[in-house]
DNA sequence: TCTGGGGTCCTAGGACCC
DNA sequence: TCTGGGGTCCTAGGACCC
């Protein structure tokens, strides 16, 4: 058996876990740059507040209830997502963590999952002041079916487990297709326009039907929903093939040393992830492109391969800055950059070549001070002179919480 | 004035090779 | 009359996830 943890609501949960003030109010979490709401409280899904809605289509809404607003603070969701995985690694040996708020447990040689499970929901929550819902099932797609019934219907008390073909059919039939996973917007679309409405019409369908629509892809989630388990623990798991940072900037820019400064924060950042999961890089790509929403969009971009497999900030911003100098354009007011790291290898495949005259062993060494001097204070605490800035100044953050539980200073104060 | 960010996989089609 | 065929690699675009 599979079970699919997920917290609930999460990024306004971590908000609240500080603020109780808020609970029972509406609270909305912004993407990056304040643009989107990414996440929202029950309340605010009540207002009729929808997934990814740009903040400022909003913005009456949001005065006239009163409702609570933050800016992304993936400091502080980082760490508490750390804390609610720590504890289930406690708790069951085998957990694959599937993104920053849901992971995947194997429930085998567990006799009663269900009490089980309700044990995991309770210690989570007490040792984090997160909440968590758990749906257990034969595969993975079943289980994340579960556990849309254990959000969705409170008598679930957060834990639903299918666990017989009686609860599978009713469970399949109550889905629809557009709430399958793996099934998105427009497979939903082509789906219902032949006649199936619900996962448990999918499952009528022939193999060969589903295969001739929607790929190995599609053919997978068939099989799935019929209780065979197809999606291996690896594919959740393996080191990243393509490793990007990107941002939009609140305030566009147009100064080439402003746009420098960002494209080489924005590739410090992408080989920071590169080193933490100890691999090295042949190829970078860069992008830097103007309002997409306005008239004359403009896209540039490049790629540049690189002489030898590399994990070094200093290099690797070296190329970056290279394939800047070709792509940009005067007077253009560039509102979305990126650095995207691709031709990845696991850094122990890097065989040493016979033509490469840098000391690779002591940038690796710099490296790692680097790292770990920047993993104890703080992001930015020792970077290159040519970041300078970075992008700080062209993002918005209007409403940015405390990093309650990784900053010294801002740690919350209890006055008695 | 305002519109996120980071990934994966599959397929089709072109370039190139023998 | 009759203009091969198969393999590989790369890229762009589509679809999906959270």
């Amino acid at each position: 058996m599979y079970a699919l943890i997920d917290c609930n609501n999460f990024f306004v949960s971590c908000e609240r876990a500080f603020n109780p003030a808020l609970r029972h109010r509406p609270v909305v979490v912004l993407s990056n740059n304040d643009g989107c709401v990414i996440s929202r409280s029950n309340e605010a899904k009540a207002l009729g507040i929808k997934m990814a809605v740009p903040f400022f289509q909003i913005r009456e809404l949001v005065e006239q209830h009163h409702v609570a607003v933050y800016s992304t603070n993936f400091t502080l969701y980082g760490d508490m997502s750390d804390r609610v995985m720590k504890t289930l690694s406690g708790l069951v040996p085998d957990i694959e963590i599937y993104s920053v708020d849901e992971a995947f447990l194997h429930l085998h040689g567990i006799e009663d999952v269900a009490s089980y499970s309700n044990h995991i929901v309770r210690t989570v929550t007490r040792n984090t002041g997160i909440s968590v819902s758990i749906g257990v099932a034969a595969t993975k797609t079943l289980g994340k079916i579960a556990n849309h019934f254990a959000k969705k219907y409170k008598a679930y008390n957060h834990v639903c487990v299918i666990d017989n073909e009686e609860k599978l059919v009713k469970a399949l039939q109550k889905t629809d297709i557009g709430d399958v996973w793996g099934i998105g917007r427009r497979h939903a679309k082509m789906l219902e326009y032949h006649g199936v409405k619900t996962a448990y019409d999918l499952t009528q369908k022939s193999r060969s039907w589903i295969r001739s629509k929607m790929t190995v892809i599609g053919e997978r989630t068939w099989l799935e929903l019929r209780g065979i388990a197809c999606i291996e623990k690896d594919e959740l798991q393996a080191k990243k093939k393509q490793i990007c940072t990107s941002r939009s900037f609140g305030q566009p820019i147009t100064e080439y040393n402003t746009l420098l400064e960002s494209i080489a924060s924005l590739a410090a950042l992408s080989v920071a992830k590169l080193r933490k999961q100890k691999s090295v890089t042949k190829a970078v790509y860069i992008f830097a492109h103007t309002n997409r929403f306005g008239e004359e969009a403009y896209k540039s971009s490049k790629v540049v391969p690189l002489s030898f497999y590399t994990s070094d900030t200093g290099e690797i911003v070296g190329y970056c800055r290279q394939a800047l100098d070709s792509i940009y354009v005067p007077h253009l007011e560039y509102k979305r950059a990126g650095v995207v790291l691709i031709d990845i290898i696991p850094e122990e495949y890097a065989l040493r070549d016979f033509f490469d005259e840098k000391d690779r062993d002591k940038q690796q060494r710099l490296n790692r001070v680097l790292d770990e001097i920047n993993k104890k204070n703080g992001r930015d605490a020792i970077k290159l002179a040519i970041q300078g800035d970075g992008y700080s100044k062209n993002i918005r953050q209007e409403h940015l919480s405390k990093r309650y539980t990784t900053n010294f200073d801002e740690i919350i104060e209890i006055k008695v």
